[in-house]
DNA sequence: TGTACATCAGTGAACGCGCGTTCACTGATGTAC
DNA sequence: TGTACATCAGTGAACGCGCGTTCACTGATGTAC
């Protein structure tokens, strides 16, 4: 049994502190490898390969974003309210993890087409969030998808600036800015 | 002398198409030959190789953008106008060339970091519109890096939908509705 | 408790493949006289 | 105008390298009796 029991952790730690950092094509498993202290081959022995590996750490951590969502749309019908805690959600994540952050902005293009329909997706969340606003009334148009990429591009796109350094952490001390931002921009 | 003599334009098309559908690790110079109708060699009389390519594509046209900012900038003080002139600005660019616009998205993560300081820079730009805002009270906050932030996402979320299926285009549509997503998100 | 066997995470050498790049060569075009 | 030479975009075969993956083997741990 294992001499290591938390080997496949450590891969997806360093895998994912990795892919953050290079992106997933110029990562290799050499480098993995090497991160996790064990040979390449061992790396199959808890995941079927790379692609594999990518997918896993990508289709789990994109779903666990939906569910919380989800969480929030059941907590609370009251839209400012939902707004501002799906604000907190986001920049909580980001805070306490930004390698994960990271490997979600990135790896999304690579691995969206092979999001099953079934799927938990944190955009079909949004879209619900705002779709609810604008049958009550609140919010602006009836486009609800367009309203959620307005909402998601606020809290994304600051993200996205403190990683490349442009702007100061933590992302959670803009949370307020960002769903007063978000409030404004989508409410009538 | 060239025989095509249009080459090393059909490169550079057929590279930033590959290069936004299936970003620029996932191609190969053999599928940039092949979609240019030429040998790989060929390729090397026109650019000093791959990188040489990708970064002459991004350098051009990351740093035109910003040209076309600084020009609007230029040509009013009127901070809401300038929010729409920029609006359409980035619509149309997309709608224009949805590859150039996806190629830039896509291939940001790598360049980013090659960009020198005195390079001309999009960002930079937008700084400078919320900083100006700032200046004459019309802006929220102190933070003109967090309004670009909030601004640019406003639009590239949106346009990423397109991208993705998930949004109907053309993003100018929007842009009215994305102009006024801005303005009362930014202003005070 | 001791012995025999099964399991399986791990090693490290080797594998084939496809990548970006190079290179000797070709031949069409431009230039000098 | 004709001839000799220079230029250079293009070819296609070959190159080395590093990638993801495989595989025979090891040895520590768990299980049966």
């Amino acid at each position: 049994m294992p001499r290591h029991p938390d080997t496949k952790q450590r891969i997806e730690r360093v895998a994912l502190g990795l892919f953050a950092a290079k992106g997933v094509d110029a990562t290799t498993t050499k480098d993995i490898a090497a991160g996790a202290e064990i040979s390449e081959g061992a790396i199959y022995r808890h995941f079927e390969g790379k692609d594999a590996l990518i997918w896993h750490l990508f289709s789990t951590n994109y779903a666990a974003l939906a569910g919380h969502l989800d969480e929030i749309l059941d907590a609370t019908d009251d839209f400012s309210r939902r707004v501002e805690l799906a604000v907190d959600l986001f920049c909580g994540m980001f805070d306490r993890d930004p390698d994960l952050f990271r490997f979600i902005l990135l790896a999304q293009h690579g691995q969206l087409d092979k999001v099953p329909d079934g799927m938990a997706n944190p955009v079909n969340s949004l879209e619900r969030l705002f779709r609810d606003g604008i049958d009550a009334g609140l919010c602006r148009g009836d486009n609800a998808t367009l309203l959620a990429g307005i909402a998601l591009g606020i809290v994304l796109q600051p993200a996205t600036f403190i990683i490349y350094g442009r702007l100061d952490g933590p992302l959670t001390a803009h949370a307020p800015s960002l769903a007063e931002a978000i409030r404004k921009a989508v409410m009538s």
